[in-house]
DNA sequence: GATGAATGAGGCTTCATTCAT
DNA sequence: GATGAATGAAGCCTCATTCAT
């Protein structure tokens, strides 16, 4: 039996890119992360054919992590309002504890190395929260606007809010909250 | 594109920066930009010392020009909904009418090329839309966040906005008037 | 292909080897050659200690195997054109039915890592044919030239031949005939 | 007015390869080739977009330079005899003066990366020596092989030739005349 | 001023070989 | 013995920048 693979590295690699792109964008070059992931250049190919897929895969990841801290704890059965509310808080929380992971997906999303099936798989698995997105935006007053709209303004709103809470720690859970009302505002009927 | 006078040069790059850099991101070879411009490799650099030069002024000039488009016919005398409206039509009529551009600055924003001081010019020379946001926002239920935070709220929804349109071309002028309302309830008094 | 027996290992990747390098060159990887033979990368190196020994080894089961075809019912008591015919025939048709092998053969014979001692090597083994070589120029019209010119000449005319045969499949037996009428007239006596 | 790009450089980036994939076949590195004609390995891909390009225009600028040592002194109104010796000749006084570009020849000949075109863009500009290797084919014994053959063959048994010449120069021209010889009495009229 | 040829550092990727399992 | 994960040197190529003309 051959030394096996370690699945540690893997995730090293992607941990590695993460904390690489958002510091140097998508620019980052291959030797950086594999330095930062403590692995020989040439490993990084074994389990990535090449820096788009690599991308491409952190990408991917990014969503799923970010998916998980959205729906821990979702109150399935809960109002529209606490629903829509979880999605707010969950969100800007991984942010919020996770710069790297956030600045990271920044640059990929604004990233033309990006595919296109790879940002539509990315909507997926995140059931309970698109529909509560969707529910919200068909009884407010957007109500004709396209179905992505919500989680689109979702996420600008909330990385706006973001960069204030940033900017001004002592007032960040006062400004998650505002935040929220905002984009309660924004949405809910009239 | 025919070999730019002179005193159009800087201009020239700057406008085939914009168009390269939207396509290709800020990886963009100043070579290929130089092309874009009809004008010799070198003489990229008898305008700009560097790229990073490059990519900062484009970002400023952006910015500025943007800005153009925003105090044209500002109603300095209209209501508050009035000039805000103003502002928010302005900016998404320019952001559509100018795709190009508007990507150039989404790869700008997202870089790490681009100077904090940069950034912070990009904010000035644009009193009379400012006052009007700030006002907006004192006014309203979001009253102790940031003086920013209603500027960045705007960029940000627009850009949401900005893509249902292109992605339903024949509902634009809607989509328009819509997110509007929404960035208007997002911020104004309860 | 089935994972080879233990024994028949190191003849599946020589076999693979020889498809390999037909197809890409003596820069086929070894991954590649190990992958066609349904062997492990590493496996490769216990019945080769490097790449260079196995092109010497390959180049060296070629010709033996190339031999092998020749000496099959070589006539040892016919006459000289009878033996050379013989020869002749053996190789074209060596050729044509393995044309993995020939041109496996061509991209070894030009390149530089197969060592000069395997080139001579490469000539033992074929003393009847040799002999017969021998015979004929030394009864011929070019009955100085060094000993190896006629192994040589047959070689390259055959080569000559193939090209032909595989461009027109119909004329291929008549090719192979005219072929050999060329090459007896080349050297036979005046 | 910028430096003018020097005829030489591409000339010696030429001269470079045929002495470096001589020594060290088709995968000789470009970086080696730039070392050999002391230009900065950059600059070989402003002459040669990549390496592929480099390798064909090399085997189109060698066939050019054989095609030129075999076209001078051309006996055009005389014997199909004379007029066949001189392409041989010429070939034969070619490939020994120039050891490197013949074996790059070789090289470049049996690999897979000189394209069909390249190819076939090597037989012009050599009607002379093709119509008299036609004739000589059409009224010789192998007068129904393809036309092309002729040709080969001579190029195969010029080859085998020069490996004697090579290995023993002192009856150097003795071989060139009998290799002729050979070459003649294999196609010619029985 | 303008030009584009020249450069070499650095980027992505491949690959022969080693070695833990 | 067999395996394939790991490695880093080396290969091809791009690119920002310089500078002779």
């Amino acid at each position: 039996m051959p030394r096996p693979k370690t699945g540690d590295k893997r995730a090293a690699i992607l941990r590695a890119a993460t904390k690489t792109i958002a510091e140097d964008g998508v620019g980052a070059s291959t030797a950086g992360i594999a330095k930062a992931a403590a692995v020989a250049e040439g490993s990084l190919f074994r389990y990535f054919p090449d820096k788009d897929r690599l991308l491409n895969e952190l990408y991917r990841e990014l969503k799923l992590d970010m998916r998980s801290a959205m729906i821990a704890g979702f109150p399935v059965t809960g109002s529209l309002r606490k629903r829509i509310q979880h999605i707010w808080n969950a969100y800007v929380t991984w942010g919020m504890e996770s710069p790297a992971k956030r600045r990271a997906m920044m640059q990929l999303t604004v990233s033309e190395r990006i595919t296109d099936q790879t940002r539509q798989e990315g909507q997926s698995g995140f059931e309970d929260a698109t529909e509560a997105m969707q529910q919200f935006v068909a009884r407010g007053k957007l109500s004709d606007l396209p179905p992505a709209f919500a989680s689109d303004l979702l996420l600008a709103m909330a990385e706006t809010t973001m960069a204030s809470m940033v900017a001004n720690p002592a007032k960040a859970d006062h400004y998650r909250s505002a935040g929220f009302e905002a984009f309660w505002s924004a949405a809910a009927k009239k």
